[in-house]
RNA sequence: GCCGCUUUCGUCUAGUGGUUAGGACAUAGCCUUCUCAAGGCUAGAACAUGGGUUCGAUUCCCAUAAGCGGUACCA
């Protein structure tokens, strides 16, 4: 069994005694949540043992990766908060180093040229499939001293019977054939590495104690160990963290929900929500608190407390996370929020003031920023049937009655002293006499126009004297109008 | 097909050789209440299956099943 103090025991050639693990995404594509995981899991555990936290783009892959990708994967880790130590490293920038120990390995003969084309290959692998047997490449030019010239990829020569494994700090011992991986490519030529090959010899150069990724990534882990010990290196210790599912249980993409960070932000989630959800997925603590600021997730992070299992993204419990952190926030932070997010045109209601009163009464109705379009909406006229005037267990004359009283006792109600708390003091009464929801319902009605609604006095707060009047007047015509008949 | 990984309520998960198998989200009901929301309370809901080991297995072992991941000149 491993011991609880399994990742202290570093590889014997990094002499440091930090740790030091890293986040190395390929610019191919928008900042994917699984990365964002990923991500918050190696700085959590950076941040727990005190270690570094690096960051790398692998952008070996000139044709996918792209600059606008780059800037996205940046911009997204930084507004999680999960800021880095080193980096960003670009393997584009370090081709140099990757040349010199792909010459190693063809000087020492562990890795020769390959003259195969694709189409060849895909026959190949066709044949075997055919046959039932796992498609590996065949060793075609392994002894056939290809010149360079003729080379099409660099492959890396496999023991052909060896068993390879590792203990990883989530999953124990991992095991895999040789036999079954075959001579693999490393290198497209010397100036053009592809990923087993540069996530090797970087993870060595810039000395990673801990490499913590996806499950995706499991059968690639004796790949990589081949080729570090080919280049005399020892491995990092290997952590396996489980998939973000979809609600199909198979691994999140766009078809179930949305994938990038970018998608969370806009739609109104917050950053601290996200982290906390996002590290609930596959760890929890040891009690059951769920809450917890991005600290306290550092203090009680403990990676051996990872789960095995796959967990299924469910955006039900990010909502109800993100409302508590909404809950939390005063009107002016979450108005400042609104303003960065979707500017000022589309957030402001009135005037500023009026529009942070609005988001300290509504933010109970809000499970993310992009509720508030609803939430305003709420406080403008709409167009209604008179007959919602009249309450269920009231009359259409009563509520007349009603209305009309309220009115008058409104229009007492001095211009700058036209608010919530006082308007409440001056109608009470009133209603308590008669009835709260006798009076207070048509009330409401006439002032929203809507079955569903904030409060009459909110409402009257927010919209003022002269809106709440003429509101007020629409909803009495309707009750005595003869055309809307209850 | 082959290789690997995984398996406790619908979902995220706690937990133990003997527990009423705990919490959270979601769902339902009730309370509060002018409606909605928020809040409070309550309820239903799980140890994949089959063999062992054992006085006793959800827990330990072995199979099976199912799911997922990988199987590139992507990462």
């Amino acid at each position: 069994m491993r011991s609880p103090y399994h990742y202290l025991s570093m590889p014997d050639n990094h002499s440091t005694d930090t740790v030091r693990v890293r986040i190395a995404p390929s610019p191919t594509g928008f900042l994917h949540i699984g990365t964002a995981r990923t991500a918050l899991f190696n700085w959590l555990f950076a941040k727990k043992m005190g270690g570094k936290f690096i960051f790398r783009i692998e952008d070996t892959d000139l044709e996918r990766s792209e600059k606008r990708f780059e800037d996205d994967i940046i911009e997204g880790l930084r507004w999680l908060g999960l800021q880095w130590d080193e980096g960003p490293y670009r393997q584009s920038e370090r081709l140099d180093i990757y040349e010199r120990s792909l010459r190693e390995l063809l000087d020492k003969g562990l890795a020769y040229y390959c003259e195969c084309t694709k189409e060849k290959l895909d026959q190949d692998r066709q044949a075997q499939q055919q046959e039932g047997k796992a498609p590996i490449y065949p060793g075609t030019c392994r002894d056939k001293n290809v010149p360079a010239e003729r080379g099409q990829v660099i492959r890396f020569r496999v023991p052909e019977h060896e068993t390879i494994s590792f203990d990883d700090m989530i999953r124990g011992t991992i095991s895999f054939e040789t036999g079954l991986i075959g001579d693999l490519a490393i290198a497209k030529n010397l100036r053009t590495p592809l990923y087993n090959f540069a996530v090797v010899v970087d993870d060595h150069e810039m000395r990673m104690s801990h490499v913590i990724r996806g499950e995706d990534h499991i059968a690639n882990t004796p790949k990589q160990i081949l080729i570090a010990r080919a280049l005399g290196f020892t491995p990092p210790v290997y952590a396996h963290l489980p998939l973000i599912l979809g609600t199909d249980r198979s691994k999140m993409s766009k078809r179930h929900a949305a994938t990038s960070l970018n998608e969370y932000r806009m739609q109104g989630y917050l950053p601290a929500a996200l982290v906390n959800f996002i590290a609930l997925l596959g760890w929890h603590p040891l009690d059951d608190k769920e809450k917890m600021p991005a600290a306290e997730i550092i203090e009680k992070f403990d990676i051996n407390r990872v789960q095995k299992g796959g967990a299924v993204f469910d955006v039900q419990k990010l909502n109800w996370l993100n409302a508590e952190y909404i809950k939390e926030k005063t009107g002016a932070d979450l108005f400042a929020m609104l303003i960065a997010l979707y500017g000022e045109e589309k957030v402001v209601f009135h005037d500023a003031p009026t529009t942070v009163r609005l988001l300290e009464i509504g933010k109970m109705r809000m499970e993310r920023l992009s509720d508030y379009e609803a939430l305003r909406d709420s406080f403008l006229p709409h167009t209604y049937d008179g007959a919602l005037l009249v309450g269920k267990k009231s009359t259409r004359e009563a509520a007349a009655v009603h209305l009309s009283k309220c009115q008058e006792i409104i229009r007492g109600v001095l211009v700058h002293e036209f608010t919530q708390e006082n308007l409440e003091a001056m109608l009470m009464p009133y209603a308590n006499n008669e009835g709260r929801a006798a009076v207070l319902w048509p009330l409401r009605v006439a002032l929203t126009g809507q079955e569903r609604s904030p409060g009459p006095f909110e409402v009257m707060g927010i919209v003022g004297k002269d809106e709440s009047l003429r509101r007020i007047a629409e909803g009495i015509e309707k009750l005595n109008g003869p055309s809307s008949a209850a």
